[in-house]
DNA sequence: AAAATAAAAGAGTTTTTCGTCTTTTATTAA
DNA sequence: TTAATAAAAGACGAAAAACTCTTTTATTTT
């Protein structure tokens, strides 16, 4: 088990490939995107199309189209991508499971597991999708298994 | 989705209470346990004769039979917990799921999810089943939802 | 207008996780 | 030595997650 579900590690993963892919305006094809990351085709797309209702990546049917992301889009945070599938809870919930974490009646490792997920989230939230555009380092990157 | 699977909130859950009970010398029945940490009695009866055969806690069957631990359960480490549940991925594992977490062609968010994922390592490590037993914080602790 | 393209939507199946219930085995105490 | 106790084991059942396949709808190009 991993900290996000595999919904989720194909959604930011998808979203890092379309916005790397359509950065110069063009669209990109499901096809391509499983095949650029390695994910189902057919599980992808539904995963796609909640994003695309979300309004987290722009899509078009048709000829030439395919997923694309806007600007608004690449400045994104990659919590919102979590968010959206995951749900809230890697955010703040408690480490041991219990109903609600709790500043007043915390689990044993409450203090220190809370540094932790704080320490996620802000990565998650400081990343945005486009974030890897501009680096130098996307090259070197790795999105397929 | 929680950082551990269900199983394994309530292995790190039970140990803790097992602990706390029986650093006496008492032993320690299902029923009071599933009561104590707010888990299914028969589900959590799984989890504990996984752990016992694994040696992490010990059992006694008949009256006054129940579960314990001994002072060498008492010093291992959480992560031993954690790592018979739900193996080793959480310690290792990629962030966004590629087959194989790697230094060399890493994922985008490599760096900086490894020292997340190392830090929650280290915590598991140096807290030991027993830790929670001397602490001055332990009433203040909680097990149960 | 017709054909081609590509996502959206619908309707499944499979696998894993989570949870329940019943029977058996081991131990103790009367 | 019988009855009571409590964990171990076995056999299910429900729900969620992961994945597949088919049909429909929208768009574009010829
Ligand atoms: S109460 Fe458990 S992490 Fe806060
Ligand atoms: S390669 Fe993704 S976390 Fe190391």
């Amino acid at each position: 088990m991993g900290v996000f579900s595999k919904t989720c590690e194909y959604a930011i993963r998808s979203v890092f490939f379309i916005a790397h892919r359509t950065a110069d305006g063009n669209r990109v094809g499901i096809k391509e995107i499983a095949k650029g990351i390695d994910s189902p085709e057919h599980f992808l797309a539904k995963i796609l199309q909640d994003l695309s209702r979300r309004g987290i990546v722009q899509s078009a049917k048709g000829p030439n189209g395919g997923f694309y992301m806007d600007e608004v889009g690449l400045k994104r945070p990659l919590s919102e991508v979590v968010e959206a599938v995951d749900g809230k809870s890697i955010f703040i919930g408690c480490g041991l499971g219990l109903a609600h974490c709790s500043e007043t009646n915390p689990c044993p490792l409450h203090h220190e597991f809370k540094a932790i997920r704080n320490q996620l989230k802000d990565l998650l939230e400081q990343t945005t999708i486009g974030h890897f555009n501009e680096s130098p380092n996307l090259g070197i990157t790795k999105l397929r298994k």
